[in-house]
DNA sequence: TCTGGGGTCCTAGGACCC
DNA sequence: TCTGGGGTCCTAGGACCC
Protein backbone atom coordinates (compact mmCIF):
# COMPACT_ATOMS: atom_id res chain seq x y z
CA UNK A 1 0.00 0.00 0.00
CA UNK A 2 1.61 3.33 -0.82
CA UNK A 3 2.18 6.41 1.73
CA UNK A 4 -0.93 8.27 2.99
CA UNK A 5 -1.18 12.23 2.18
CA UNK A 6 -3.17 13.99 4.63
CA UNK A 7 -4.50 17.82 4.14
CA UNK A 8 -5.82 19.78 7.13
CA UNK A 9 -7.81 22.74 6.52
CA UNK A 10 -9.49 25.14 9.12
CA UNK A 11 -12.67 25.49 9.11
CA UNK A 12 -14.33 29.07 7.92
CA UNK A 13 -10.54 29.95 9.41
CA UNK A 14 -10.57 33.84 9.74
CA UNK A 15 -14.36 33.91 11.13
CA UNK A 16 -12.98 30.96 13.36
CA UNK A 17 -10.37 33.32 14.41
CA UNK A 18 -12.77 36.51 14.95
CA UNK A 19 -15.12 33.97 16.98
CA UNK A 20 -12.16 33.40 19.54
CA UNK A 21 -11.39 36.94 20.70
CA UNK A 22 -15.07 37.88 20.35
CA UNK A 23 -16.74 34.88 21.89
CA UNK A 24 -20.41 36.72 21.56
CA UNK A 25 -20.20 36.22 18.15
CA UNK A 26 -20.28 32.50 17.96
CA UNK A 27 -23.58 31.35 16.21
CA UNK A 28 -24.17 34.57 14.74
CA UNK A 29 -24.14 35.19 11.19
CA UNK A 30 -20.26 36.84 10.55
CA UNK A 31 -18.64 38.30 7.71
CA UNK A 32 -15.15 39.44 7.69
CA UNK A 33 -14.01 41.26 4.40
CA UNK A 34 -12.74 44.88 3.07
CA UNK A 35 -12.37 47.35 6.24
CA UNK A 36 -16.19 45.55 7.46
CA UNK A 37 -18.11 48.79 6.41
CA UNK A 38 -20.71 46.93 3.53
CA UNK A 39 -21.25 50.05 2.40
CA UNK A 40 -18.29 50.61 0.67
CA UNK A 41 -16.16 48.73 -2.30
CA UNK A 42 -14.67 45.19 -1.19
CA UNK A 43 -15.43 41.48 -1.17
CA UNK A 44 -16.36 38.71 1.32
CA UNK A 45 -12.81 37.25 2.80
CA UNK A 46 -14.47 34.59 5.12
CA UNK A 47 -18.22 34.16 6.17
CA UNK A 48 -19.40 32.33 8.70
CA UNK A 49 -21.38 29.07 8.61
CA UNK A 50 -24.94 31.04 9.57
CA UNK A 51 -23.55 33.68 7.19
CA UNK A 52 -23.26 31.09 4.44
CA UNK A 53 -26.79 29.76 5.29
CA UNK A 54 -28.26 32.90 3.96
CA UNK A 55 -25.85 32.62 0.32
CA UNK A 56 -22.69 34.29 1.59
CA UNK A 57 -19.58 33.30 0.22
CA UNK A 58 -16.06 34.55 -0.28
CA UNK A 59 -14.94 36.64 -2.99
CA UNK A 60 -18.40 37.95 -2.85
CA UNK A 61 -18.75 42.35 -3.16
CA UNK A 62 -19.55 42.73 0.93
CA UNK A 63 -22.63 44.92 -0.57
CA UNK A 64 -24.46 42.08 -2.29
CA UNK A 65 -23.41 40.15 1.36
CA UNK A 66 -25.25 43.03 3.63
CA UNK A 67 -28.04 42.97 1.00
CA UNK A 68 -28.29 39.05 1.61
CA UNK A 69 -27.97 38.92 5.36
CA UNK A 70 -28.47 42.51 6.52
CA UNK A 71 -28.31 40.90 10.36
CA UNK A 72 -24.51 39.83 9.69
CA UNK A 73 -22.27 41.06 11.78
CA UNK A 74 -18.74 42.70 9.79
CA UNK A 75 -15.74 43.22 10.42
CA UNK A 76 -12.52 44.56 9.02
CA UNK A 77 -9.40 41.93 7.92
CA UNK A 78 -6.70 41.52 10.26
CA UNK A 79 -3.81 40.22 8.73
CA UNK A 80 -1.50 39.77 11.49
CA UNK A 81 -3.86 38.11 13.74
CA UNK A 82 -4.45 35.50 10.86
CA UNK A 83 -0.91 35.30 10.50
CA UNK A 84 -0.43 34.95 14.37
CA UNK A 85 -2.79 32.10 14.36
CA UNK A 86 -1.95 30.70 11.54
CA UNK A 87 1.63 29.99 12.56
CA UNK A 88 0.70 28.46 15.50
CA UNK A 89 -1.41 25.71 13.53
CA UNK A 90 1.92 25.34 11.39
CA UNK A 91 3.83 25.09 14.47
CA UNK A 92 1.32 22.21 16.24
CA UNK A 93 1.22 20.04 13.41
CA UNK A 94 5.32 20.26 12.51
CA UNK A 95 5.70 19.24 16.56
CA UNK A 96 3.89 16.13 15.44
CA UNK A 97 7.01 15.60 13.64
CA UNK A 98 4.90 15.52 10.18
CA UNK A 99 6.33 17.23 7.15
CA UNK A 100 4.46 20.13 6.41
CA UNK A 101 3.66 21.62 2.70
CA UNK A 102 1.68 25.16 3.82
CA UNK A 103 -0.89 25.86 1.05
CA UNK A 104 -1.85 29.54 2.48
CA UNK A 105 -2.64 30.65 5.93
CA UNK A 106 -5.44 27.76 6.47
CA UNK A 107 -4.41 24.88 4.77
CA UNK A 108 -1.85 22.06 4.15
CA UNK A 109 -0.12 19.01 2.66
CA UNK A 110 1.48 16.46 5.17
CA UNK A 111 3.24 13.68 5.26
CA UNK A 112 4.00 11.10 8.20
CA UNK A 113 6.09 8.34 9.20
CA UNK A 114 3.04 7.00 10.98
CA UNK A 115 0.91 7.20 7.51
CA UNK A 116 3.32 4.08 6.33
CA UNK A 117 1.20 1.49 5.26
CA UNK A 118 -1.25 1.55 8.46
CA UNK A 119 -4.77 0.50 6.97
CA UNK A 120 -6.80 3.18 9.63
CA UNK A 121 -4.73 6.95 8.66
CA UNK A 122 -7.81 8.34 9.95
CA UNK A 123 -6.83 7.46 13.29
CA UNK A 124 -4.03 9.87 12.51
CA UNK A 125 -6.36 12.02 11.16
CA UNK A 126 -8.31 12.45 14.40
CA UNK A 127 -5.46 12.93 16.24
CA UNK A 128 -3.95 15.60 14.36
CA UNK A 129 -7.55 17.42 14.67
CA UNK A 130 -7.50 16.48 18.21
CA UNK A 131 -3.82 18.08 18.82
CA UNK A 132 -4.85 21.80 16.52
CA UNK A 133 -7.98 21.91 18.57
CA UNK A 134 -6.03 21.80 22.08
CA UNK A 135 -2.98 24.19 21.16
CA UNK A 136 -5.18 26.57 19.05
CA UNK A 137 -8.73 25.86 19.89
CA UNK A 138 -9.63 25.62 16.21
CA UNK A 139 -11.57 22.95 14.30
CA UNK A 140 -10.19 21.70 10.99
CA UNK A 141 -11.02 18.85 8.61
CA UNK A 142 -9.15 16.34 6.91
CA UNK A 143 -8.63 14.77 3.54
CA UNK A 144 -6.60 11.39 3.50
CA UNK A 145 -5.86 10.45 -0.03
CA UNK A 146 -2.66 8.82 -1.58
CA UNK A 147 -1.98 11.57 -4.22
CA UNK A 148 -2.46 15.23 -2.77
CA UNK A 149 -5.07 16.05 -5.52
CA UNK A 150 -7.05 13.48 -3.89
CA UNK A 151 -6.48 14.11 0.41
CA UNK A 152 -6.89 17.76 -1.23
CA UNK A 153 -10.35 17.42 -2.92
CA UNK A 154 -11.37 14.67 0.19
CA UNK A 155 -11.53 18.11 2.28
CA UNK A 156 -14.45 19.44 1.42
CA UNK A 157 -16.64 16.40 1.77
CA UNK A 158 -15.11 16.04 5.29
CA UNK A 159 -16.14 19.47 6.31
CA UNK A 160 -17.05 20.74 8.98
CA UNK A 161 -14.56 19.05 11.53
CA UNK A 162 -14.78 15.36 9.58
CA UNK A 163 -12.43 13.48 8.02
CA UNK A 164 -12.93 12.21 4.78
CA UNK A 165 -10.59 9.45 2.46
CA UNK A 166 -10.77 9.53 -1.35
CA UNK A 167 -8.41 7.01 -3.17
CA UNK A 168 -8.46 5.34 -6.57
CA UNK A 169 -11.21 2.98 -4.82
CA UNK A 170 -13.92 5.44 -4.81
CA UNK A 171 -12.93 8.40 -6.94
CA UNK A 172 -14.88 7.90 -9.87
CA UNK A 173 -17.85 7.23 -7.08
CA UNK A 174 -17.47 10.33 -5.66
CA UNK A 175 -16.72 12.87 -8.05
CA UNK A 176 -17.28 10.99 -11.63
CA UNK A 177 -20.70 12.65 -12.30
CA UNK A 178 -19.29 15.84 -11.02
CA UNK A 179 -18.98 18.59 -13.53
CA UNK A 180 -15.18 18.77 -14.45
CA UNK A 181 -14.87 22.29 -12.11
CA UNK A 182 -15.12 19.71 -9.20
CA UNK A 183 -11.35 19.18 -9.74
CA UNK A 184 -8.83 21.63 -8.58
CA UNK A 185 -7.57 24.11 -10.98
CA UNK A 186 -10.34 23.62 -13.53
CA UNK A 187 -12.37 27.06 -13.09
CA UNK A 188 -15.29 28.52 -14.50
CA UNK A 189 -13.63 28.98 -17.99
CA UNK A 190 -11.94 25.77 -18.55
CA UNK A 191 -14.79 24.04 -17.68
CA UNK A 192 -16.64 25.92 -20.30
CA UNK A 193 -14.32 25.39 -22.71
CA UNK A 194 -14.13 21.55 -21.99
CA UNK A 195 -17.84 21.35 -21.87
CA UNK A 196 -17.70 22.69 -25.63
CA UNK A 197 -16.23 19.92 -26.46
CA UNK A 198 -18.58 17.53 -25.14
CA UNK A 199 -16.72 17.01 -21.93
CA UNK A 200 -18.77 17.93 -18.74
CA UNK A 201 -18.29 15.13 -16.01
CA UNK A 202 -15.38 14.21 -14.74
CA UNK A 203 -15.72 10.96 -15.66
CA UNK A 204 -15.78 12.02 -19.51
CA UNK A 205 -12.47 14.32 -18.43
CA UNK A 206 -10.76 11.30 -17.43
CA UNK A 207 -11.15 9.14 -20.84
CA UNK A 208 -10.45 12.34 -23.21
CA UNK A 209 -7.39 12.39 -25.43
CA UNK A 210 -4.44 13.95 -24.62
CA UNK A 211 -3.89 14.83 -28.04
CA UNK A 212 -6.93 16.71 -28.65
CA UNK A 213 -6.89 18.55 -25.01
CA UNK A 214 -3.18 19.39 -25.96
CA UNK A 215 -4.29 21.21 -29.45
CA UNK A 216 -7.12 23.14 -27.42
CA UNK A 217 -5.07 24.19 -24.10
CA UNK A 218 -1.62 23.29 -25.05
CA UNK A 219 1.03 20.81 -24.93
CA UNK A 220 1.31 21.29 -20.75
CA UNK A 221 -2.29 21.93 -19.64
CA UNK A 222 -4.11 19.62 -22.19
CA UNK A 223 -2.79 16.17 -20.80
CA UNK A 224 -2.66 17.91 -17.04
CA UNK A 225 -6.54 18.16 -17.24
CA UNK A 226 -6.77 14.53 -18.03
CA UNK A 227 -4.59 13.50 -15.27
CA UNK A 228 -6.19 16.27 -12.97
CA UNK A 229 -9.70 13.77 -13.55
CA UNK A 230 -7.52 10.37 -12.83
CA UNK A 231 -6.99 11.80 -9.38
CA UNK A 232 -3.49 13.59 -10.23
CA UNK A 233 0.08 12.21 -10.27
CA UNK A 234 3.20 11.42 -7.30
CA UNK A 235 4.42 14.55 -6.53
CA UNK A 236 5.65 14.26 -2.78
CA UNK A 237 4.56 16.25 0.07
CA UNK A 238 7.62 18.31 0.37
CA UNK A 239 8.80 20.55 3.59
CA UNK A 240 11.26 22.34 1.25
CA UNK A 241 10.48 25.96 2.74
CA UNK A 242 8.80 28.13 -0.01
CA UNK A 243 10.90 30.94 -1.89
CA UNK A 244 8.40 33.86 -3.22
CA UNK A 245 8.94 34.43 -6.98
CA UNK A 246 7.05 37.71 -6.64
CA UNK A 247 5.54 40.51 -4.15
CA UNK A 248 3.28 43.52 -4.56
CA UNK A 249 0.68 45.57 -3.91
CA UNK A 250 -2.56 46.51 -5.00
CA UNK A 251 -5.07 49.27 -3.88
CA UNK A 252 -8.63 49.57 -5.40
CA UNK A 253 -10.09 53.34 -4.89
CA UNK A 254 -13.28 53.69 -2.97
CA UNK A 255 -14.31 56.14 -5.68
CA UNK A 256 -12.18 55.98 -9.52
CA UNK A 257 -9.26 58.22 -9.46
CA UNK A 258 -9.29 60.52 -12.92
CA UNK A 259 -6.47 62.92 -11.91
CA UNK A 260 -3.46 61.09 -13.88
CA UNK A 261 -1.13 62.71 -11.46
CA UNK A 262 -2.68 61.56 -8.31
CA UNK A 263 -2.27 57.70 -9.94
CA UNK A 264 1.35 58.55 -10.75
CA UNK A 265 2.05 59.69 -7.07
CA UNK A 266 0.24 56.49 -5.37
CA UNK A 267 2.58 54.20 -8.33
CA UNK A 268 5.42 55.77 -6.75
CA UNK A 269 4.73 55.08 -3.10
CA UNK A 270 4.08 51.74 -3.77
CA UNK A 271 7.03 51.11 -5.50
CA UNK A 272 9.19 52.78 -2.83
CA UNK A 273 7.39 50.00 -0.59
CA UNK A 274 7.42 47.40 -2.52
CA UNK A 275 11.04 47.62 -3.05
CA UNK A 276 12.16 48.29 0.69
CA UNK A 277 10.49 45.37 1.37
CA UNK A 278 12.13 43.49 -1.27
CA UNK A 279 15.42 44.54 -0.65
CA UNK A 280 14.80 44.15 3.37
CA UNK A 281 14.40 40.28 2.55
CA UNK A 282 17.57 40.50 0.80
CA UNK A 283 16.11 40.04 -2.48
CA UNK A 284 17.25 41.16 -5.58
CA UNK A 285 14.15 42.40 -7.79
CA UNK A 286 14.38 41.38 -12.17
CA UNK A 287 11.60 43.05 -13.16
CA UNK A 288 8.95 45.93 -11.97
CA UNK A 289 5.37 45.72 -13.44
CA UNK A 290 2.54 48.08 -13.14
CA UNK A 291 -1.22 47.09 -13.31
CA UNK A 292 -3.62 49.53 -13.84
CA UNK A 293 -7.47 48.77 -13.69
CA UNK A 294 -9.53 51.01 -15.76
CA UNK A 295 -13.16 51.52 -14.93
CA UNK A 296 -15.79 50.06 -15.13
CA UNK A 297 -12.83 46.77 -15.04
CA UNK A 298 -10.10 46.87 -17.85
CA UNK A 299 -7.36 45.74 -16.55
CA UNK A 300 -3.98 46.26 -17.78
CA UNK A 301 -0.38 45.57 -16.83
CA UNK A 302 3.18 47.23 -18.41
CA UNK A 303 6.37 46.18 -16.80
CA UNK A 304 10.02 47.11 -16.90
CA UNK A 305 13.30 45.27 -16.38
CA UNK A 306 15.69 46.56 -13.92
CA UNK A 307 19.27 46.36 -15.50
CA UNK A 308 21.27 43.94 -12.71
CA UNK A 309 23.30 46.58 -10.79
CA UNK A 310 20.41 49.12 -10.14
CA UNK A 311 18.89 47.19 -7.20
CA UNK A 312 17.79 50.32 -4.87
CA UNK A 313 14.84 51.81 -4.35
CA UNK A 314 15.31 54.77 -6.51
CA UNK A 315 15.95 52.81 -9.56
CA UNK A 316 12.72 50.32 -8.43
CA UNK A 317 10.52 53.87 -8.61
CA UNK A 318 11.96 54.45 -11.78
CA UNK A 319 11.39 51.51 -13.30
CA UNK A 320 7.89 51.66 -12.14
CA UNK A 321 7.11 55.34 -13.64
CA UNK A 322 9.10 54.15 -17.23
CA UNK A 323 6.59 51.00 -16.93
CA UNK A 324 3.82 53.77 -16.05
CA UNK A 325 4.61 55.76 -18.97
CA UNK A 326 3.56 53.68 -21.34
CA UNK A 327 0.19 53.14 -20.56
CA UNK A 328 -1.64 55.56 -23.45
CA UNK A 329 -5.36 55.04 -22.14
CA UNK A 330 -6.85 58.16 -19.55
CA UNK A 331 -9.77 56.75 -18.42
CA UNK A 332 -10.92 56.67 -14.64
CA UNK A 333 -8.57 54.56 -12.75
CA UNK A 334 -10.48 52.10 -10.05
CA UNK A 335 -7.31 50.30 -9.15
CA UNK A 336 -3.12 50.39 -9.15
CA UNK A 337 -0.92 47.75 -8.28
CA UNK A 338 2.87 47.20 -8.31
CA UNK A 339 4.92 43.74 -8.08
CA UNK A 340 8.85 42.76 -7.72
CA UNK A 341 9.97 40.17 -9.41
CA UNK A 342 12.77 38.81 -7.82
CA UNK A 343 15.96 37.01 -9.14
CA UNK A 344 15.49 33.14 -9.37
CA UNK A 345 19.66 33.13 -8.24
CA UNK A 346 19.34 34.63 -4.90
CA UNK A 347 17.41 33.20 -1.32
C1' DT B 1 -22.46 39.32 -8.47
C1' DC B 2 -20.58 46.32 -10.18
C1' DT B 3 -16.56 42.55 -9.07
C1' DG B 4 -10.23 42.68 -2.91
C1' DG B 5 -5.61 41.56 -2.36
C1' DG B 6 -2.13 38.23 -2.06
C1' DG B 7 0.01 35.18 -5.19
C1' DT B 8 1.43 31.14 -9.07
C1' DC B 9 1.90 29.12 -13.52
C1' DC B 10 1.07 28.73 -18.51
C1' DT B 11 0.59 30.47 -23.28
C1' DA B 12 1.01 33.21 -27.44
C1' DG B 13 3.42 36.26 -30.12
C1' DG B 14 7.26 39.09 -31.32
C1' DA B 15 12.26 39.98 -31.30
C1' DC B 16 16.48 38.27 -32.13
C1' DC B 17 20.13 35.05 -33.32
C1' DC B 18 22.40 31.44 -36.02
C1' DT C 1 17.19 40.30 -52.23
C1' DC C 2 10.78 37.49 -51.94
C1' DT C 3 12.30 34.74 -47.48
C1' DG C 4 13.75 28.19 -44.09
C1' DG C 5 13.83 26.46 -39.46
C1' DG C 6 15.09 26.10 -34.73
C1' DG C 7 16.01 28.00 -30.26
C1' DT C 8 15.62 31.38 -26.62
C1' DC C 9 14.15 35.41 -24.28
C1' DC C 10 10.83 38.89 -23.12
C1' DT C 11 6.20 40.73 -22.57
C1' DA C 12 1.25 40.89 -21.75
C1' DG C 13 -2.58 38.52 -20.69
C1' DG C 14 -5.36 34.65 -18.96
C1' DA C 15 -6.78 31.42 -15.57
C1' DC C 16 -6.78 29.82 -11.16
C1' DC C 17 -6.24 29.47 -6.04
C1' DC C 18 -6.64 31.04 -0.99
Amino acid sequence: MPDWILHLDLDQFIAAVEILRRPELRGRPLVVGGDGDPTKRGVVSTASYEARAFGVHSGQPLRTAARRCPDAVFLPVDRAAYEEASAQVFATLRDSGAVIEPLGWDEAFLAHPALRRVRDPEVFAQEIQRRVRLSTRLDSSVGIGHTKLQAKTATGFGKPRGVFRLTAENWFAVLGDLGTDALWGIGPKTSRKLAELGVHSVRQLATASDVELAQVFGPTTGPWLVRLANGGDESPVTGAPWVPRSAGQEHTFQVDVADWAEVRDEVARMAADVARAALADGRGIARVVVKVRFAPFFTETHGRVLSGDADDETAVVAAAMVALDRFERRKPVRLIGVRAEFRSDDA
